[in-house]
DNA sequence: TCAAAATTGTTATGACTTATAACTAAATGA
DNA sequence: TCATTTAGTTATAAGTCATAACAATTTTGA
């Protein structure tokens, strides 16, 4: 049963559902039941290094972002300002982080990442990446490239995020 | 600026972040980032609707599965069964299906849409439909059927659904 | 047959995530 | 200078999602 034609079928007495035709033919629909099965797998993924999804991603990108104010990491987030306090803090407290003054600006705190932070993400982002070829096995790397380029153009034309 | 290469650039005085290297060759960011873009517009999409994506999709496959049950429901769209109790009395509330009994079973209940219920699916599947046209546009039809494909192919594997 | 186990839908509730309003301190700029 | 804007924060509300426990019913198997 590799794809689902019918949208109902019948083993023995019980109805068993397939799906819909109308939700199979929405892109959308395949991009959240895909989307679905990733953030499950990570979230399993990155729950050894006491990580959620969004406390990894911040750390990854502070990592490669030295310096790197919260106000510019919420908005490569997409995530509300105030909710990238307790992020942060959650960084900081676990020492992966560092809020340093910045002499121009001293409202603003540049981030950076702890050798304990980078070290963390170098191991988290190697454990994403077995994981992520686990998921993907059956998907040939070049055909991972195109899925990346079109969901890439997408989002740059839907979204509106120049970035 | 149609795709970051440099994780940070600087315009006029203000650093302005690009991505990350790391996250940027992970599928699983791509497929996020792309839906963040899908789920913020079909939101906007099924607001003049009054439905939420989970209403709409509620509603969508009872339409097509007739007589569906609760559970059967539940777990066609992997949600927890109280949580589809309030998805169906929104809809129940609303008129656009009803809670039928069955006969061989008193403690369940068939799932039907009634006209109104048929007739506003079809509403708002015209406008998510002509909405992931716009967001798609750039992406020719072939295309997207391999990138379904592809995205259908991880479910599969990882998801462990057969459904 | 009939008691135990499983299932359907439900209620209540808690955990977790995300969004909004309002605030302080500092920077900007007219 | 003084109004406006911005960075980070706090408190809080709204929204989403998961868990436990329950009544009614069906199924199972001793």
């Amino acid at each position: 049963m590799t794809r689902a034609q019918k949208t109902v079928s019948n083993i023995g007495d019980t109805v068993i559902v397939h799906e819909s035709e109308t939700l199979d033919q929405l892109f959308g629909y395949h991009l959240k039941r895909a989307m679905n099965v990733f953030q499950m797998d990570l979230k399993q993924t990155l729950k050894p290094f006491d990580l959620r999804m969004l406390t990894y991603t911040a750390l990854v990108m502070i990592v490669e972002n030295p310096g790197l104010r919260q106000s510019q990491l919420a908005h490569a987030m997409e995530v509300e300002r105030p909710n990238m306090v307790v992020i942060i803090d959650t960084l900081e407290n676990r020492e992966l982080i560092t809020r340093d003054p910045v002499v121009t600006d001293r409202r603003a705190y540049a981030l950076n990442a702890t050798l304990a932070g980078r070290r963390l993400a170098e191991k988290a982002t190697i454990a994403v990446r077995t994981h992520e070829e686990r998921l993907l096995h059956a998907v040939p790397p070049e055909r991972r490239e195109s899925v990346i380029a079109a969901l890439t153009l997408i989002r740059t034309i839907g979204g509106g995020e120049t970035t």
